[in-house]
DNA sequence: TTGCAAAATTTCAATGGACGAAAAAAATAA
DNA sequence: TTATTTTTTTCGTCCATTGAAATTTTGCAA
């Protein structure tokens, strides 16, 4: 009984001292690797330069992240909670392709706001990333981790109307096109804007098909 | 002249002791590599094994890769070059969907083809980046590599019809639906027709669009 | 063939990330 | 306060990766 009462206290609140002090270290070892990340580059801060900064010898870094590369992408379960609860909150009546939408556009939407709470992390996040080829790979597999997640969700949503092949074909349609263009627009415009825009138009060309009029088909090549 | 000479002499060959001696100690290391790999699986094989299962020093390893993970991948420039010969065979009256669908489908057919040269290659491969998440990482940049490279060509290829973003987001919902589902579907059937099957279904979806009859959109949820 | 220059390989040393284990310190419950 | 549990630190190790210098191999020309 008192060992019941004990769990219900602790798996709930997680409030005392420990948990209080745990946060406050994590938070501070993100702090200071996001501080040094920026102002010296990823791969030139060593674990030890973060770990002094942050006030922890440099093994405990590793009781609060799997790795270096893990700080840099600690708050990305984010979109997919946005995309859940974006799927748990619909109303009858919505159609999965006017669900996959509203995800997107809010997930494009988040990410380029400069409201954002963590814009200056996500600011930071992709600088990091496109100068960083092995941030960039755990970038991809991220979202990839995400787009899987999401496909089973969209699945678990809509189960007569969507195989879970088709949930997937339709998840990875979607944010794969809206990837490619945006990172391939990148070298053109780097604007904020611009990658919104390019979004929803990569969005769009989707939508449609690719073969379709509001597509990509075009007339036959001269 | 006499350095004009060589200089062709050796740009365009590749013959020569130097040369076949260099081909043949990066073939010794792929080799000891692969065979280690899926002997031990790819983190308990260090490189020190593998160097010296390939008569080299540790030293040489990294004249011929940087890197554990590239042996992995040492021929993963192929899936680009059957890209770009389709885009530079297409005939007058091809369209863009059309080649892209050709690109896809013989892209699918070279990885899950049992006559593939490098099927045992392929098929090690997949069992590597499945149970190696800094494989798979890998694996996805690889891939999305390849997906702006053959973008940026498929808009060369159609420059009036096709902007760069268009060209970007087809490849993009293309590639990611394929990937996406694929995937996603490995838990359930992982024989290669399953696979190829998958993929198939996959790029229908993205072929018809995510709206349209013959694609994901399906009737109001209840 | 011999000798020289260029290219490739080896050796040696160092750095840094990651991890296991035991000792020490801090927090909690009794 | 004391016993117990959780965290943190220390300490030691492994291994990937890289720079630099020393050594060997190859290509070429006299």
């Amino acid at each position: 009984m008192d060992e019941k009462n004990k769990a219900v206290q602790y798996s709930s609140g997680m409030v005392g001292l420990r948990e209080r002090k745990k946060q406050r270290t994590r938070q501070a070892l993100i702090e200071a690797a996001l501080r040094l990340f920026s102002e010296k580059g990823f791969e030139e801060t060593t674990l030890a330069e973060i770990a002094a900064a942050a006030d922890v010898s440099t093994r405990t870094f590793f009781s609060y992240f799997a790795g270096k590369e893990d700080v840099v992408f600690h708050d990305s379960a984010k979109r997919l909670d946005l995309a859940t609860a974006i799927l748990a909150g619909r109303q009858p009546g919505d159609t999965v392709t006017g669900l996959l939408v509203r995800i997107i556009d809010e997930s494009l939407l988040w990410a380029t706001s400069e409201e954002n709470m963590t814009f200056e992390g996500a600011r930071l996040r992709l600088r990091l990333v496109l100068e960083e080829p092995a941030l960039q790979a755990r970038a991809l597999l991220v979202l990839f981790d995400t787009q899987l997640k999401l496909a089973k969700a969209l699945h678990e949503a809509f189960p007569e109307e969507l195989t879970p092949v088709d949930a997937a074909a339709a998840v990875g349609a979607m944010v794969g096109a809206v990837q490619v263009a945006v990172v391939a627009n990148l070298e053109e415009e780097r604007s904020l804007r611009a990658m919104y825009e390019t979004g929803r138009r990569a969005a769009e060309v989707a939508l449609s098909g690719l073969r379709s009029p509001g597509g990509v088909e075009k007339n036959p090549a001269g």
